[in-house]
DNA sequence: TAGTGGTCTAGACCACGGA
DNA sequence: CCGTGGTCTAGACCACTAT
């Protein structure tokens, strides 16, 4: 077992880390921890590539096994062709809040954006219409957006909403205004439950592109429904969210 | 665009792949796909890896890339050295429906099983004891299990209980049998409120080995603390399941 | 245009699984 | 014991980003 010290010498050497006996493998994934875990970077870049196979006399595929593995823990991340980056701490998505994006992020003192994508009308198709409990082919609204947070695209959402409740929707600034809230004051409207499906997989091409990810990168995917006070579906929608950038929670009774 | 049938042809050479112009990556990402949508496997096991290189006139490296690619996305999954396998459909897992593992499972006509790994007495670290609202250091019973799915090992749980709640359960046989049935009638206890909290990472080196899974493979952590009747938290537990295997489902009314 | 990440080739040795 | 996946080396070309 080769227990030489493997570090990152940039100027001063960062000694002191033994090294020895690393058991299996990982070897250069601790490594990279120890990177992170010594300067403890904010949400900075990482060097490029081969600045790091040369820091760490490696090869590209094995450092790039490495940040893929960093990567799907959520401690790194990439936007496309740009380089990988440190990943800020997740926000914390409380799913019954059902806080308007905005407000959620801003309460942990994030900066909230969204930028609106699409706004356009089209036909459900089978999974939306049963989804909205409508006829296939029905013509319902699609809102397609992308969020940041703190000026990082995490969020790309799809919403379809049933025409017949939110008339003229598309005419409201979609950017600004939290779709909720328009569903509550001009529309009467109020979200009286909410039903979700989640699964961790990875970015489509579309949402990939619109949030600048690699394809491939590691996505959650969040499916909700969200039904009004007379107990009907009035929209949907699809999120796709950057997997290191939340962390969601719940608290509820039990419908034992 | 190239529409021949990119079939894997064992014997015969792998004539007829014109590869031109494939848009971007992918190339034999579509292939592999390809090969899973034409037979469409049950569960059953890949060709080694060496296989595939031939069939598919590619490389080690570039082959397992895609083969991670698919990893991620859930549709394959492997066990630790023993192969790659196609990915069951997944479980749905209703969190607020508080069903025992057993009844979950054997409701969607797939085979639940249980392995108790460890059982016994620990001091509560800061964690735990911040979860479960006791002083750190105190003594809880901490019960380890592998839950399997068809055979399948997916789920790998780190129970932990105030023993004041739950004295002697640990006399149990907590391989048969549900841990809230035996709140519920051997302690008349019942779980009143969930609280979750959920995030998309890896298994650690415990929970991969327990699993058979790579280290580094994808999973779904699960930690969830119960609440009884009188609103005191009486466990809490760790799950990390293998992403693929579940899709969390969930409806109520929102709490605003 | 220079440098970056994305993709790929063609090998190698090792540790572990299963027969 | 042989075959498997896990890890690694040492390069290459291309598409795109940033300047």
């Amino acid at each position: 077992m080769p227990s030489s010290s493997l570090e990152p010498q940039s100027d001063a050497a960062s000694s002191a880390t033994p090294d020895t006996d690393v058991p299996v493998a990982g070897l250069k994934a601790r490594l990279l921890n120890h990177l992170e875990a010594a300067p403890l970077r904010a949400s900075q870049r990482l060097p490029s590539e081969r600045e790091m196979i040369e820091r760490f006399a490696t090869t590209r595929v094995t450092l790039r096994d490495t940040l893929l593995q960093l990567e799907a823990e959520g401690r790194i991340y990439r936007e496309n062709r740009r380089g990988w980056f440190v990943s800020p701490p997740r926000l914390r998505y409380d799913l019954l809040a059902c806080l308007p994006f905005r407000d959620m992020v801003e309460s942990q003192q994030r900066v909230a954006s969204t930028e609106v994508l699409a706004a356009g009308e089209v036909a459900a198709n089978a999974v939306i219409a049963r989804r909205l409990g409508i006829a296939e082919g029905s013509v319902v609204y699609r809102i397609t957006r992308v969020r940041r947070i703190d000026g990082r695209r995490v969020l790309h959402v799809c919403h379809h909403l049933r025409r017949d409740c939110f008339p003229g929707i598309l005419d409201f600034d979609l950017g600004a205004h939290s779709l909720t809230d328009l569903y509550r004051h001009e529309y009467a409207i109020r979200v009286s439950r909410v039903s979700f499906e989640l699964a961790s997989t990875v970015f489509d091409a579309e949402a990939a592109a619109a949030l600048n990810a690699a394809q491939g990168s590691p996505a959650q995917r969040i499916t909700r429904i969200n039904f009004d006070q007379n107990g009907r579906a009035v929209d949907c929608d699809d999120e796709h969210w950057r997997h290191d950038a939340i962390e969601l929670t719940l608290s509820a009774a039990p419908q034992s």
